[in-house]
DNA sequence: TTCGCCATGTAATAGGTTACATGATTGC
DNA sequence: GCAATCATGTAACCTATTACATGGCGAA
């Protein structure tokens, strides 16, 4: 099946359209900013061409407005819902990346001095503090809403991950590794 | 300063050469899979053109052996490392994400049924589990080390990821979201 | 009725990834 | 000397990102 080929942005817009109904790219923007965007984002750009490729391909389909904005409304066809089902159920899986830039600097920060390290993990344990309490604004909300069943799930790991990080970003302020 | 546009796989090569020393493409490979490419790789390809630019740059010094494989071997030149240094304490720095295919998944599970998420679930509880017990090997190497505290910083915080991630799938294995 | 923001797109480029191709070294 | 593996590179392609440009809409 070609849908295994497709990049995960694909999977994405499909994704969003399969649990929010048919849409245009702006509100695949906002749709994405609230629910996976969290753990994997790409710019606003990419959902005007990512559908038109799915158009193409007959995944989704497209309707026009005829007038005003003539906006572009995408809907999940059969074959798209099957793409989708396809890769979920696939065995194909890269490994998790944490993709963190601050840790990254982390890692190399031997060449910097201490106060570096501690300004570096104090902006990191900030950022990821207010990121936990975003989470925690969400979890009741979807809590309330019906069928968010996998939607919670995936928030619950967000919370725990974001909870070592402030945890770990605060032992890193309080006690930075130094070279020796 | 200019070493502020640079990708992050620049800075990713910048460090690897201060931390490991001068080394050639293959060096920086066999280093990147030891290290943070646990939760930032990218493909080899880029290890022999990324140098390649910074070379251009200035950032780094090439020689090439004058026979043989006739092997380019890169070191960190001070202004290199300067650019290192300015990155890590630069202000700048996009949130970490997930990059997690799993959890994508997951989250637009909805459509397909209970065992295929079960089956996602155990696949990934095997990969995380696999990646936590490669840290555990790694730990004790790491400590008997010199000089790796900034290593092992990096290192306690995906050991600490590593087992939530392993105990989430277990719990999702266990009891599985399902559509309402 | 114009100002500001919301919304919609496209074009150009840079970066990342895959595929191809080959050479050197080591073990047999 | 042959095979297998280690190692080195490049080229083409695709994706992701940034930058540019404009149009509709609502509020004052």
């Amino acid at each position: 099946m070609a849908a295994a080929t497709l990049p995960h942005s694909a999977y994405v817009v499909l994704g969003l359209l399969d649990v929010y109904g048919p849409g245009t790219p702006y509100d695949l923007k906002r749709w994405l900013e609230t629910s996976v965007g969290y753990f994997w984002s790409f710019p606003r750009a990419q959902l005007y061409v990512e559908p038109q490729r799915l158009a193409d391909l007959g995944l989704v389909d497209e309707v026009r407005e005829p007038s005003g904005r003539r906006r572009r409304r995408f809907s999940i066809t059969p074959a798209g819902r099957q793409a989708l089902r396809d890769w979920i159920s696939s065995d194909e899986s890269p490994p998790a990346e944490l993709r963190d830039p601050g840790l990254l600097k982390l890692f190399f920060a031997r060449p910097v001095d201490t106060a570096a390290v501690v300004a570096l993990a104090r902006a990191n344990a900030a950022e990821h503090a207010q990121r936990l309490s975003a989470y925690e604004r969400i979890l009741p909300e979807l809590e309330r809403e019906p069928d968010t069943a996998f939607a919670l799930a995936t928030l619950r790991l967000g919370l725990r991950h974001e909870q070592i990080a402030v945890e770990f970003w605060q032992e890193i302020a309080a006690n930075p590794p130094r070279a020796q």
